[in-house]
DNA sequence: AATAGATTTATACTTATTCTAAATTGAAAT
DNA sequence: ATTTCAATTTAGAATAAGTATAAATCTATT
């Protein structure tokens, strides 16, 4: 199957996550949702959010917090959180392929994917710190 | 504070964790204590590993999994699960330095930590599949 | 208009984890 | 040995994120 049907919920969902830079959870959709006049159930942007990442329009990120955040950008990338103020960032520089070919020579499996979840501080921060 | 204190609790909670090969979850670490004749309340094996973790006697891993997992490894290395049947296996290669280098200059980020979850398929998996 | 399928809604439920307040433990001081 | 007191454990309630359900509603198609 194929064909995306994008309902008036599923397309104020799209819109809200292309529309925003900061990767929001399901939580920060709904918001954005209401300061945009919109109502509509929990279950209908959780339902919209897993269509939207079946069919393949967002991703669905686990960064290692208790809440998912969703990403509007579908290429190959990975991402970094800053410690202090807890910002997400992208990171476009690709992992290394050897790499990837040397884990898969250590453990014998077939390497299909890699996610990685970069942490530091990010450059507002530093600045701060330097107090 | 370095001073590690522990309690029979604590210490057959972290005799499960180094005892167990297979990143146990905290629900798992329950089982295996209660097979071992211990019957703990619930919030106490949560804030032993939390404890334990603290200490960084052991790890606590977030793979992306609804629940999290733990290691008994300390020393830096990173996880690949297979996508069949679950298993979760050690990556011992370490993240190229040169690709965080890289990243510290794409992002402005002072980077500190990577946490990597590889996904494929294992070895077992992979020749079962070839029937 | 009638039908059927997909979707939305409201709400109940699940799972993992944390919080709370009372009870217990155990080491140190008497 | 007994008292004392902080740290810990316990049982159970509370929370957070997300899923499941069933009834109501929407959307083509006949
Ligand atoms: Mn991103
Ligand atoms: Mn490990
Ligand atoms: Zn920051
Ligand atoms: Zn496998």
């Amino acid at each position: 199957m194929k064909t995306i049907n994008l309902t008036t919920q599923r397309q104020a969902v799209y819109d809200v996550v292309c529309e925003s830079v900061d990767h929001p959870t399901a939580a920060d959709v709904m918001n954005r949702l209401v300061e945009r006049g919109h109502s509509f159930a929990y279950g209908t942007v959780y339902n919209s959010l897993r269509y939207l990442t079946d069919k393949e329009m967002i991703r669905e990120l686990k960064l290692g917090e208790t809440a998912s955040r969703y990403d509007a950008r579908i290429d190959d990338h990975q991402h970094i959180v800053c410690e202090i103020c807890g910002r997400v960032d992208e990171v476009m520089a690709p992992v290394p392929e050897e790499w990837m070919t040397q884990v898969a020579e250590e453990t014998g499996y077939e390497v299909h994917e890699a996610h990685v979840v970069l942490e530091g501080v990010c450059a507002e921060c530093r600045s701060k710190r330097k107090k």
